[in-house]
DNA sequence: ATTTAGCACTCAACGAAATGGAGTGCTAAC
DNA sequence: GTTAGCACTCCATTTCGTTGAGTGCTAAAT
C-alpha cells in the first residue's frame, strides 16, 4: 500500500519524533543521511500521509506527528529490533547472576531493572496460580488461638496466612486436618482446590472433626485470596520525565491508576502470549489513552506464568523496548523453571 | 516570650496559609473572626513576628508566610488536636472490622486508608524483626535439588525463602538438621540467631552432616535477609495535588526518592517514639527539604514494633494528621497484639 | 512526469510593555 | 496603644508586536 519512499519518510518521522517529542519538519528530514529528497518531495509524501491518517498535524504551520494509526504501522512493519545493547546486556548478566533465593525477588528486580534500563514504568506480574498445583499444605500453631496456615505451590511460591482456630479444635485434630489435605490436594491445580475442597474434603473431614464449617470455610477464604496474583511496579516517576506529562494534571492521573492493583491487573487482562503492544488509545482504560504499553508473558513448557510490561508515552522507543522485554521475558522464564519441578 | 495577640495572629496566618497556599496578608486576618485589630495592627505585629523569624515575605508587597521556626513554634504551642472526624472514625472502624488474616494485610492497609484520609502520602515500615523471637523453623522440600525454608516468628509474622540444598544431602539429614535448628532457636530474639548459629550450632551440626557450612551460610543469609522491614507506601500521587509541587522536576525528585526503600528507611532511623513532627529542613534528606513529616511508633509493652508516617507539604495540616497518627498506632498496636502471645 | 526551487502565508512561541491589584510601611490623627 | 489614610512596591496578567519554523502552491527544471 506504501510506497517504498513513503515507507521510508514515515520511518525517519517517527524516528525523530521518537528522540525529539517534537513535530518533525520536510526540512529536518531531507538533512538526514537516509531520506536524500528535498524538502519539497517530502512535503508531498507528508501531506499524503497525512490523508491516509498515518500523520497529524498539531496545527497549520507545524511539523508532523505520528498518529496512532502511524504507530500501529510502524510497530507492525517498520521498526527494527535493535537488539539488547552492550551495556544493557551487562548489566541484566550482572543481575542474574546475582543468587535470587525467592520468586518475588527475581520479578521484583527485574522490574527494577526495567525501568532503569528504559526510563520508563516497569510493571511485573507474578506467577499466576492458575498453572500451578499445590505442593504442600502445612499449619504452625502459635499459640492457643492462632497458628500460620503455609500454603506451598510446585512453583516454589509460598503464601501464609495467619488464621484464628475455631473453638474446639484439638491440636490432634489439627494434625489430621493437615494429613487429610495434604492426602487429598497435592497436585491439584488450585483453580480446583476450592471445588476439592468441598467435593471429596468435606464429607471426610466431618467424621473426624466438629466444627469443619469454620475450618473449610478459613481454608477456602486462604486458598482464594491467594490466587491473586502479585503486582511489582518500578520506576513510575520516569514518567515526569517524559515531556508530554509535563502537565501535573495528566501525570496525575496515571500514577494515580498505577497505584491502584486492581487497575493494573486489568491492563494485563487479554493477553495472548509473546509480546503485545497497544498504543494510545488502543489501551481500553483513559488514563493511559496518552501512553503505550508493551506486555511480553513468560512462560515454561507452553503455560504462561506471567507477565512483565513497560508503561511509557505513546512516543516510545519501542524497538529497544521490545527487544529488551523479549530477552528479559526469556530469561525469567528460565529462572522460574529452575523452581519448577 | 510571645504576647497572647502575637499567637492569635501567628496562628490565624498559619491556619489560613494551611488552606489556602497563598500568602496570607493583614486584612484577610482582620476579616476573621477571631483576631478583631485593625489591618494596621496586625501589619504591626506582622512586622514583629517577621523579626523573630517567625514569618517570611516571599517579596516586598506580598503577605506573609510562616517560616520553618514559624511552623515549628505552631506544631510546639499553637495547634489544636482536632481529634479524628466523625466521618474518618466511621472509615477506620469499618476498616478495623474487616477481618485481616495477616498482618501485611494490617499495614498495607493502613497506609492505603492513611493516605485517603488525609490526602498525603503515607508511609508504614511493618514491625522490626529486633524485638521478636524466632518461633519456628520449617523446610520443605519442593524436588530434589531445591526447598523452602519457611521461618515463623512468635508475632506470627512469617518469611519464606527458596533454597538450593547443597548436593550431598539427604532428606534424612535435612530433617535432623531441621530438628536440631528448632531445639535451639526456638525462642531466640532474631538479631541474637546469627550468633547462636555460629557458636552453638556449628560443631554440633557437624557430627551429623557435612557440608554443613553451605547450610550455615544459607541459613544465615536467609536469616539476616529477614530482618530488614517491609515498607508500604500509599498515595504517593497525592503529592501531584499539592500546589508547592506544580514544578515538576520538585515533584519527580520527591517521587524518585519514596521509590527508594532504603531511603525511606533512612527516614525513620532516629525515632524515640512517640509522635515525632520534622518540618522542612529539619529532615536530613535533601529531596524533601520542602516537606514534613509526622511520624509515630506503635509499640506493645513498651516495646516499638513499626513506625507509621505521613509525608506533606510543610504547608500541613498537622492538627489533622497528629489526631490521626495517634489514633491509627494505638488501633494498629491493638491488632498487632493479638498476634503477639 | 517527477522533482525541485521559490514565495507567500500561517501560527505558536517568545519577549517587551502596559495594566491592575493586593499588600506593605509610614505618618498622623484618634 | 490603635487606627485611618496614602504613597509606594512588586507580582501577575494581559496585550501586542516580532520572530522563525514550517507549510502549500505554483512554476520552472530535469
Amino acid at each position: 500500500m506504501l510506497s517504498e519512499r513513503q515507507r521510508m519518510i514515515l520511518n525517519a518521522i517517527i524516528d525523530d519524533y521518537i528522540r525529539s517529542a517534537e513535530p518533525v519538519g520536510s526540512r529536518s528530514i531531507s538533512k538526514r543521511g537516509d531520506v536524500t529528497f528535498s524538502p519539497a518531495t517530502i512535503r508531498n509524501e507528508m501531506a499524503d500521509l497525512e490523508e491516509m491518517g498515518l500523520l497529524e498535524q498539531p496545527h497549520t504551520s507545524a511539523g508532523r506527528i505520528p498518529s496512532i494509526k502511524g504507530y500501529r504501522y510502524y510497530v507492525d512493519h517498520l521498526v527494527t529490533l535493535d537488539g539488547v545493547g552492550d551495556q544493557d546486556a551487562r548489566k541484566l548478566r550482572t543481575y542474574f547472576a546475582e543468587k535470587m533465593n525467592h520468586w518475588e525477588g527475581v520479578i521484583g528486580h527485574a522490574a527494577t531493572i526495567l525501568s532503569q534500563l528504559t526510563n520508563y514504568t516497569s510493571i511485573v506480574l507474578g506467577p499466576e496460580m492458575f498453572s500451578t498445583t499445590l505442593k504442600h499444605f502445612q499449619l504452625i500453631p502459635i499459640n492457643d488461638v492462632s497458628a500460620v496456615a503455609i500454603i506451598v505451590a510446585n512453583t516454589g511460591h509460598v503464601e501464609h496466612r495467619t488464621i484464628t482456630i475455631p473453638e474446639g479444635i484439638s491440636m490432634d485434630d489439627m494434625a489430621k486436618i493437615v494429613n487429610l489435605l495434604n492426602d487429598k490436594l497435592s497436585g491439584v491445580p488450585f483453580y480446583k482446590v476450592k471445588s476439592v475442597l468441598h467435593s471429596e474434603i468435606a464429607k471426610e473431614l466431618s467424621r473426624y472433626v466438629e466444627h469443619c464449617e469454620d475450618i473449610l470455610a478459613l481454608l477456602e477464604q486462604t486458598i482464594t485470596e491467594e490466587q491473586e496474583p502479585k503486582v511489582f511496579l518500578s520506576g513510575a516517576s520516569n514518567m515526569l520525565t517524559q515531556p508530554e506529562f509535563k502537565d501535573v494534571d495528566k501525570a496525575k492521573s496515571i500514577l494515580g491508576m498505577l497505584e491502584e492493583t486492581q487497575l493494573l491487573m486489568q491492563l494485563f487482562q487479554s493477553n495472548p502470549g509473546g509480546i503485545q503492544v497497544k498504543i494510545g488509545t488502543e489501551n481500553t482504560l483513559e488514563a493511559i489513552n496518552q501512553c503505550s504499553l508493551i506486555t511480553a508473558t513468560y512462560s515454561y513448557e507452553g503455560r504462561s506464568l506471567g507477565t512483565i510490561g513497560i508503561l511509557g508515552p505513546t512516543r516510545m522507543e519501542y524497538g529497544k523496548v521490545i527487544s529488551l522485554l523479549n530477552y528479559l521475558s526469556n530469561d525469567i522464564a528460565l529462572m522460574m523453571s529452575r523452581w519448577y519441578k
